[in-house]
DNA sequence: TATTAAATGCAACTAAGTTGCGTAAGATAT
DNA sequence: ATATCTTACGCAACTTAGTTGCATTTAATA
């Protein structure tokens, strides 16, 4: 089950031309495995004892895996960010900011937006996918 | 000029039938003056040298503000909230997340959202107003 | 298998925000 | 005005997410 996401994640870095590690594969693995958006905490966590991360390059393989499009950062307001893998399986149910500075896609909240724009007569709201685009805090 | 913003603060101070402090009135009145979010540096940029300020107390007004429905957070990917004033004069031109549990209001982003979602022949987009209404993290 | 550029680990650091506690200062009643 | 009491404030120390520099290891290529 997980050595599906871990080929799955190989597969994935491969496709970046970029050097394919263990722990990259790893860490992309677990979060093509969750549903949602975790801390680096859950990260490690979910590593455990059978193989040992430094955190510095745990946050070093997040950042890159950002870089190359194959996982974007949630932002949250506890003061730390959150990943999720990328996976283009229909619309993401939540909002987006677009960095056009440093191509950075970050979700505004991860939390489902109930749409209730007020619209004609016989038309039904649907899931919103807002993607704001501007520049981020480190290109202002 | 700074000292209406000043007086009223005092005055929405006074509305929360709370304690009017000086140090509550200078910092809502900078907020007040301000046309944006900013951050805990920028307001003690703004105190300046003719009034002190501690760190933690600046904090302690910011949540205080916060708590009574006179300023709202804005969430930023750099680790640190802005705070902007509360005036309700029209729509807010970014979208709004608010916790159903401590009711704090927090603006997902302060950049202005372009709405461009299909619309019948002859609408217009207008500026969008989104409140996300959930739990905040720390109500989670 | 040798080479080389990039990935990793370690230690030390930065900075936002918090906590506890003693002191100062608003609000209220006398 | 003044005493009283609750709350605001300042100070010091702390917590924790994230960063930086540098030495060592490792993936990719020849």
């Amino acid at each position: 089950m997980l050595t599906n996401f871990y080929e799955q994640a190989e597969e994935m870095i491969r496709h970046t031309g970029e050097r394919i590690t263990p722990r990259r594969a790893r860490v992309l693995g677990i979060l093509l495995a969750e549903k949602q958006a975790i801390s680096h905490h859950e990260i490690e966590e979910r590593i455990g004892d059978d193989s040992t991360l430094n955190r510095v390059t745990l946050y070093r393989i997040l950042e890159w895996l950002n870089k190359n499009g194959l996982v974007h950062k949630v932002i949250s307001g506890d003061r730390q960010w959150r990943f999720r893998a990328n996976i283009y399986t229909g619309l993401h149910e939540h909002a987006h900011f677009k960095c056009l500075s440093c191509l950075t896609v970050i979700c505004l909240s991860d939390v489902k937006a109930e749409y209730n724009w007020p619209l004609p007569a016989g038309y039904q709201s649907q899931e919103m996918e807002l993607t704001v685009k501007g520049l981020c805090a480190e290109c202002v």
